[in-house]
DNA sequence: TCCATTCTCTGACTAAAGTCAGAAATATCA
DNA sequence: TGATATTTCTGACTTTAGTCAGAGAATGGA
């Protein structure tokens, strides 16, 4: 990472922003006050509840309350106790705020239109693609990985998530309690620790670590989410798992993972792990690998 | 441009703010209001003139007065009436100004490094590039252009730059008079028009269009800036041109140039541009193009 | 020299955005 | 059942951003 490539980023941002300027405009166009039209955006035609967008918006609550007081009053939005529990208050839009929801629709369409429509059809498309990438890899920046509780609730999630992938993807099926894999609470200090990687406060990954002493640490339950593979989490929460054994004082990491799964296998390869024999007796398992660590400084 | 083309553009702008909001946070960081650091920012270490900083950031002159002594009372910034003409008041900053004017340029560059740190170096690689062609894409279609006169502020400032040019490029230098070319009046209703190109309210480029009734019409003067080249615009202007060509009745466009225009020439070339004879006895130039064009419906 | 124009500033506003401290209703759990 | 927590709401604020009209100084051109 160069200075030529951080005034790139640089210059882009003062691009985009320009053009992101634009997209608040559109709300703005209409002449009603920015935030009230965000949250009608954010409402969106299926409803929502209001404690959900007071956390995606990040807003004050009275300062919530008041605006959807304001929508209500212009007739677009109903506010009603959700059913299971009357705290909690569901947000619709009416038949009014549906065709202005609608109108915010065509306005943010018309004006992606319009950045494609001053271009030649091969510029066109050679724009598209490159802001495919910039999406792609932007969200991949935005992915936070950090130690977390392998018992929190995010962490349960991400666990219930591997699970489920490996009764489905092995020929035998899977079953947590016939396979050797450890106890949750193994993976916590001081024996261990867990990484959860999240994308806008969701879990989309995780990866478990077991030191044991002297002998190499073992990696364990590393998982990605469908949605955000190919961007290079996997190996991200890898190497985050050798630093941390390194630091702990493990001359090397192991694993063994199921044929059946064919990419972490590969990347296991290309990440300088080399096949040795088993070493834990895992029944589900037909490789083994382990990876050296430079000793840490 | 299909729909999925204006669905990935409305993807990349969600994520583009999302980021584009760190951005501004950036700002927000510091204690000062946004509209202060904003105004800050632009004075830059240079120092600017109060009109150029009003123009600059679209705002308001009573608003922005009252910004600068904001900042003059902080200590950040010095104000002073201008050598020249004592109307025009130049912004400086003070050494704390320059401090703080400082601190916020650390943070952006933070700010774009903290984009790239997550990733391996063959996807940092991959997102810079993908953002320099979304950046200067994204600036093409930031031009637009536009109807104006020839004789207006801007359309001397491109006829100037352009003649600038041919006396530099030319074998024989160039001389405005010699040449037939037209007066600039003739470029305008009802004998023809002038189409000026403006980024962000610069112009960037221009042409312009003489009708001759039945005969073909004429096609003048098309320049582009050094800075916007390899955009498309030259393509942009000279179809818009064949466009109101089209509109005003002309069966074709004709054009002549001189042989050390070849980016030009392959411009022609390439846009249906067929080499005929001399036409018009333009002594500076060595090739003679025509267009036939479809008629207008 | 006078008149129109340019440039900046001040006073007097308004609207939007946001904060904070409770009150009231409901749910949860020991 | 009672204590505690969650969720939303209201009232009473502040700050930020921005608008508008007009004053006053300086300039440029007829």
């Amino acid at each position: 990472m160069d200075a030529a490539q951080i005034a790139q980023v640089r210059r882009f941002n003062r691009v985009a922003t320009e053009r992101a300027g634009a997209l608040s405009e559109r709300f703005l166009g209409r002449r009603r006050p920015l935030g009230q039209a965000r949250l009608l955006w954010e409402i969106g035609r299926d409803g929502a509840e209001v404690r959900d967008l007071r956390a995606r918006l990040g807003l004050d609550s009275g300062y919530l309350s008041r605006l959807l007081r304001a929508l209500e009053g212009e007739g677009l939005v109903a506010v009603r106790p959700d059913a299971a529990d009357a705290r909690v208050r569901r947000a619709t839009l009416t038949p009014r705020g549906v065709r202005e929801w609608d109108e915010l629709e065509s306005r943010s369409e018309t004006l992606a239109a319009s950045v494609l429509e001053p271009l030649s059809e091969r510029h066109e498309r050679e724009l598209v693609s490159a802001m495919k990438t910039v999406e792609r890899l932007l969200t991949a920046s935005l992915i936070s990985v950090a130690v977390e509780s392998p018992r929190s609730p995010a962490g349960r999630w991400c666990l219930e998530q591997y699970y489920a992938e490996l009764r489905e993807r092995f020929d035998t099926g899977f079953d947590p309690a016939t396979s050797s894999l450890p106890d949750p609470g193994e993976m916590a200090p001081p024996k261990g620790l867990f990484l959860l990687a999240r994308l806008r406060g969701e879990p989309v990954g995780c990866g478990g670590l077991i030191v044991h002493g002297e002998e190499p640490a073992e990696i364990k339950r590393m998982w990605v989410a469908p949605e955000v593979r190919g961007l290079g989490l996997g190996r991200r929460l890898l190497s985050e798992l050798e630093r941390k054994a390194r630091e702990a004082g493990a001359p090397a990491t192991r694993l063994d993972t199921n044929r059946n799964l064919t990419e972490a296998i590969s990347m296991y390869r290309s990440s300088g792990y080399a096949e040795i024999a088993d070493f834990n007796g895992e029944p589900y398992a037909h490789h083994w690998f382990e990876k050296r660590l430079p000793p840490s400084d």
